[in-house]
DNA sequence: GTGAAAGCGCTAACAT
DNA sequence: ATGTTAGCGCTTTCAC
């Protein structure tokens, strides 16, 4: 069994009390130097670590985060905890990552888990599926700090944190149609989650500006993310079943961004002669990409860093936080052709 | 605040001892019927959870696994962290994941931290740092399960799980001298490493067995694993300085193969006519690529599974374990021309 | 069938 | 300057 040295092993190895020993670790002023330098010396030979549980139920915190996302695969989601990490690390703090892989009930799950006093505070970005947020409203009313980033509810009152969707969708519908493309279609992850309003608004607006048609056939939502490849597959097949295929796809998303090439590879439609695609992707190797595809990218890491900051403000604020702030972070378009 | 309700709310509430309302809720046989109803109802009422940090005081475990792994960005260890979790979570295990970024300082803070009592059991792969284990004999001399997978340590006796690293580097090799090539270089991550040294193990074993020499030169390791771009760059530069040129190069690693592909992009070498491409990659979209590339798959879910129920098994053994597993799983060749 | 009390490791108020 | 004690939330003897 793993028995690590507790405060009373260092009081009986040296003859004093437990408090004294705590008192000395934590070189209050009321210790000789003396016996601090006796307790130090010895803890430092034991390799003396406090119990992080006794502490955290002591002190009524843990010192730890959870984080929740759909999947750490996700290039966007691993760069946000690589931000995320190098805040709380900083500022001594744990970080607990758990997955919903896009599911409803394993976010309601994970959330639960994290909840029930493991934690100080939550970072989330909703799952594809989530549309009733009443585990995260009961958790907020109740008193958990949380920030949102990313995927956000409209319904918390709380520190939030997003990319400027709108813009990056706009720019992105744009340069496809500075390409020359006319028929433009939207290839999108479930139809309630934030970004998705937010990148279709974009997408719609940059129709209108160059004086294009919104065609409705030409937006295709995938409830979960593009989370199973039949879904991306299937929202494929049917733009280019239709009579009027478009010529272009604007993917709203770095899941879907991969599963639309991988399906146009599979159908062997020829990128960009035959389709231009742009989207939303955080991915490192676009680059190596036989297909040219123009990418949205996120500034992820900033956005963890930032959502974390803010999180451990509300965390260690000694009075209730009643202004909440609802950050907009721009977006960076990399053009291929 | 966020204060969760207590036993002591609940006992308060019902007139009724602490002592009555725990052993009600976990269903004692000494409670009578009416109480445990009663008990039940109200918890479920104020939606009562235990507080973790109380019970990992009192019953001296924490229910939790710590995970070393390099990074979640690499495909390998997202999969591999699937795996974890699917056997932990139906075992009411948490998983905390923690990122070396291949720093030897990183991998023994994030061990020291997770040690301390606010984990029960272990699951790593060593940084390509590494060479110095003794962070993880200390813990392991003292009773700590754990379980080592991918990158393992030859000095300490515990359960391990690779993939069959040599045969899969055989294979690759193998591939790549069938399609014709006949000089053959190889990219590896750190010296030290196990997977670093089997893998060259079954590189030379392929040249032999097909009569071709080992060349020296066209050996170069990565002691960061790639992590720093320049090091990918500049051993493939090396390689192309040389005055006979590879006409091929087996690559040992996930990192290394895209930050390779990379490298020979900006060179502008195509692959395969100047420079054919084989290597340990479980990156999902190589398929996507422009340059194609005969990729080694392991079985990374798989072995995040095993490994996560033989650390169970070492964690809920109710007598010390002295006989250790060596498990190797077979990889797959994906061959790509 | 239920309650009182001790103890897990730690800190802090209260002695001395 | 150091020791004693209570208490964080929970389980578990030991009483009744």
């Amino acid at each position: 069994m793993f028995e690590p040295p507790t405060l009373k092993d260092i009081a009986n190895a040296l003859g004093l009390s437990t408090s004294t020993v705590s008192r000395a670790l934590r070189d209050t002023y009321e210790i000789s130097a003396k016996t601090k330098k006796l307790v130090f010396d010895y803890a430092e030979k034991i390799n003396y670590q406090p119990n992080p549980n006794a502490l955290s139920l002591k002190e009524r915190r843990t010192k730890s985060i959870g984080v929740v996302v759909s999947e750490v695969a996700n290039h966007y989601f691993s760069q946000a905890i690589n931000g995320i990490e190098s805040i709380a690390y900083d500022r001594g703090y744990h970080v607990i990552i758990t997955q919903t892989h896009e599911s409803y009930l394993r976010e309601k799950i994970n959330v639960q888990h994290l909840a029930s006093r493991s934690i100080d505070g939550l970072l989330v970005s909703l799952s594809a599926e989530t549309a009733d947020t009443s585990h995260f409203n009961y958790l907020h009313e109740r008193g958990m700090p949380m920030v949102f980033f990313d995927r956000v509810p409209n319904n918390i009152n709380t520190h939030k944190i997003t990319a400027n969707n709108e813009q990056g969708a706009f720019e992105a519908t744009s340069h496809l149609i500075k390409s020359g493309c006319k028929r433009i279609a939207h290839l999108a992850s479930s139809d309630h989650l934030s970004i998705s309003i937010e990148r279709l608004r974009g997408y719609t607006a940059a129709l209108h500006q160059h004086g294009l048609q919104v065609n409705p056939d030409y937006i295709k939502h995938c409830p979960h993310g593009g989370m199973f490849p039949e879904e991306t597959e299937h929202a494929v097949s049917e733009l280019m079943n239709l009579k009027d295929k478009p010529d272009a796809i604007f993917i709203a998303g770095d899941r879907l961004s991969i599963g639309c090439l991988e399906v146009l590879k599979k159908l062997n439609i020829k990128v960009p002669e035959q389709m231009a695609v742009a989207g939303f992707s955080n991915s490192n190797v676009l680059d190596l990409f036989e297909y040219p595809m123009s990418s949205v990218r996120q500034p992820a890491f900033e956005m963890g860093e930032a959502a974390t900051e803010m999180l451990l403000q509300l965390i260690e604020s000694k009075y209730p936080v009643t202004e909440f702030k609802d950050k907009v972070i721009d977006t960076e378009l990399f053009a291929r052709d």
